[in-house]
DNA sequence: TTTTTTATCCGTATAAATACGGAGTAGCGT
DNA sequence: ACGCTACTCCGTATTTATACGGATAAAAAA
């Protein structure tokens, strides 16, 4: 039976190291590299034999892990790549299912679960332990929440509000209408479908409108 | 030159084979032990000897890092650790500062950091880079713009209005007159120094009061 | 070129928030 | 026992937000 071909990606030596010590316990693996960064990792692929499956930082100098996910999926269709990272929002989550991961395990995951992962993968299958779908699906409702993007003067609008002017105040700094500022003030409340202001911050904060 | 005696404690195995392996690269360390949670090391701590830096995980089951920092700076004054944690949240580093901690590093710090962090501990100085310096420094200041706490039914009012209630449905709601509702209202306004609402919830967001 | 979107501004009205002041009572801390 | 805090509620007033409707013009998209 073939042995499971594994590449480490991730800017730190540390990890990198903790991870392979792992996974040279495990006699059904075989860890082709152990790389710094996402240049190292095109590079290695052009050059040496292809990996079946990728373990993956997503933050790293140079060309991150979105961008390594994407272009995985455009030329390299059979790598499977699951990112393990430390962000546990949902927005990285869903945008790393997007670019193509099969699967996605935050650093502090244990043995178990890192072999489970690589095993499912493996066969195809995708990853995705139980927090982090709720993770997932708790993101994707909020996006799906907004049927519309907020405009350019909008944000600027939201972003006075979260200083806590008024809407007189507003006009006088924007140079407009105190009824212009009213009417950006209305339809975020209807396009983010919120009551009131309160809400609105609220809401504008947990879809990282507010950073 | 005797050599610098360190425990890790973490209940990620992955992560402690990780640090075990680099610290076992360099001769002026002496790796005396690796355990996966606070009990684990104060049970070592009685039995065997003392290390001089201890390489500390906060989130752990059972005792938490918090817990092992608040009985090592009782019992163990010689003891000096440093946090090493995937929290990158102020709050944390903070927390961490005044329960004894001599350090703070993030998961991902290189190797070199790491070092450099154990050699300064050692020599009694403390180690926060710039980044985490700014965190704190951050944290502080958002502490100190809060002269008073939030009392239990200003943060059930709080909770209310972040929910897009009104003043007249968080009275219903609470079975209590409007104008205690805002009497709460204007006295967290003052408390948090904010001129309104939307103010409000934003900080209340920034000192996680809506949690 | 046409349609849609964005940004602008208005009249009129009600609801809600904020602000100034005040007060009584129960529970807690010293 | 006394003082303080938290919670309760009030009168009066102004400011602000929200809501219903409407409109024009420029820019962008189809």
């Amino acid at each position: 039976m073939s042995k499971i071909k594994i590449a480490i990606v991730d800017d730190h030596q540390l990890f990198r190291d903790g991870l392979a010590g792992l996974l040279l316990k495990h006699e059904y693996f075989e860890l082709l590299a152990s790389l710094p960064d996402g240049e190292s990792l095109l590079q290695f692929l052009e050059e040496r034999e292809s990996p079946d499956i990728i373990l993956l930082d997503l933050t790293m100098p140079g060309l991150g892990g979105f961008e390594v996910l994407k272009r995985l999926k455009k030329h390299y269709k059979k790598i499977r790549s699951i990112v393990i990272s430390m962000h546990e929002d949902g927005n990285y989550i869903v945008k790393c299912a997007k670019a193509g991961a099969y699967g996605y395990l935050l650093k502090n995951a244990d043995e178990d679960e890192l072999l489970t992962a690589i095993h499912k993968v493996y066969r195809g299958e995708r990853y995705y332990n139980d927090d982090i779908s709720a993770r997932m699906f708790q993101n994707l409702s909020l996006q799906q929440s907004i049927p519309e993007k907020l405009t350019k003067r909008e944000i600027e609008v939201l972003h006075h509000l979260a200083e806590g002017l008024t809407t007189k105040e507003m006009a006088e700094k924007m140079f407009i209408s105190t009824r212009t500022i009213e009417t950006h003030r209305a339809n975020m409340l209807k396009k983010l479908d919120v009551k009131n202001t309160a809400e609105l911050i609220k809401r504008a904060t947990q879809l990282h409108l507010l950073s």
